[in-house]
DNA sequence: ATATGTGCAAACTGTTTGCACACGA
DNA sequence: TCGTGTGCAAACAGTTTGCACATAT
């Protein structure tokens, strides 16, 4: 059974209160501030038991790092190539996921992952 | 200026007659038939360089690969954490890259993955 | 008591990169 | 010729894992 650990308790709320969606070394760091002498291995344990729990969700844009989020509430992901930031774009409704549904799959996560250059950055490249 | 090679043709045609988003590796295994000496760095290379000119998406299901697909028609992806078979769905409209654009970012790919189990993995569940 | 979680550090592995050579334009 | 691409192999880096100890139930 699933046991209570106050590392995983410290982990979830760095992700939940934060939007930026965190790399593991991120939360890592952000979780010493409480914790000091927990171990890098420990949180990639516990990301990785969320994300199966289905309390967090992975994101990878290609950037060479998993990115975790503690938004629960339906969004995609805009991922700027130029300067990397990832920014939520909240949706009304899951219509893929229901698309999916009538081809006879269970979907119990989604990951929309959009890339592209952001408005800042393509302020910048007018130069 | 781009150069012609062999090598990439080859690989692009690899991703193009095959619906399994295939690894890299995989990849590598197929051009060997008829490329026998391609590296496995060069396989990665054009990968790299044919997802960045936009010909080939890549798209990261959470299983430690980073898989590349060369269809190029809309879709979304459906991943089953039971056997790992990435399905195609395909969609009508881009209405996630359209909510984006409104939020100001120019968008150039999208790639959307919905994550559960497939038919027939729930079919063999149960059991 | 005992099964699960942790810290530490080493191991793993998919991917990247430097270099000398080959090749397309 | 000249700049880009390739093959090879070593290096890299994010992530995983084994082990002995700690902790929740």
């Amino acid at each position: 059974m699933k046991k209570y650990s106050r590392q995983r308790e410290a982990i979830l709320d760095v992700l939940c209160s934060t939007d930026t969606h965190p790399t593991a070394n991120w939360v890592y760091d952000r979780v010493r501030e409480t914790i000091p002498n927990i171990s890098l291995g420990t949180v990639y344990r516990n990301l990785s038991a969320l994300s199966e729990e289905g309390r967090v969700i992975s994101v990878s844009v290609g950037d060479g790092y998993e990115h975790f989020d503690g938004n629960d509430s339906l969004h995609a992901h805009f991922y700027c190539k130029k300067c990397g930031k990832i920014t939520d774009v909240a949706l009304e409704n899951d219509y893929l996921a229901e698309a999916i549904r009538k081809n006879g799959f269970t979907p119990d996560s989604s990951v929309y992952i959009v890339r592209g250059v952001c408005g800042e950055c393509n302020a910048k490249e007018k130069n």
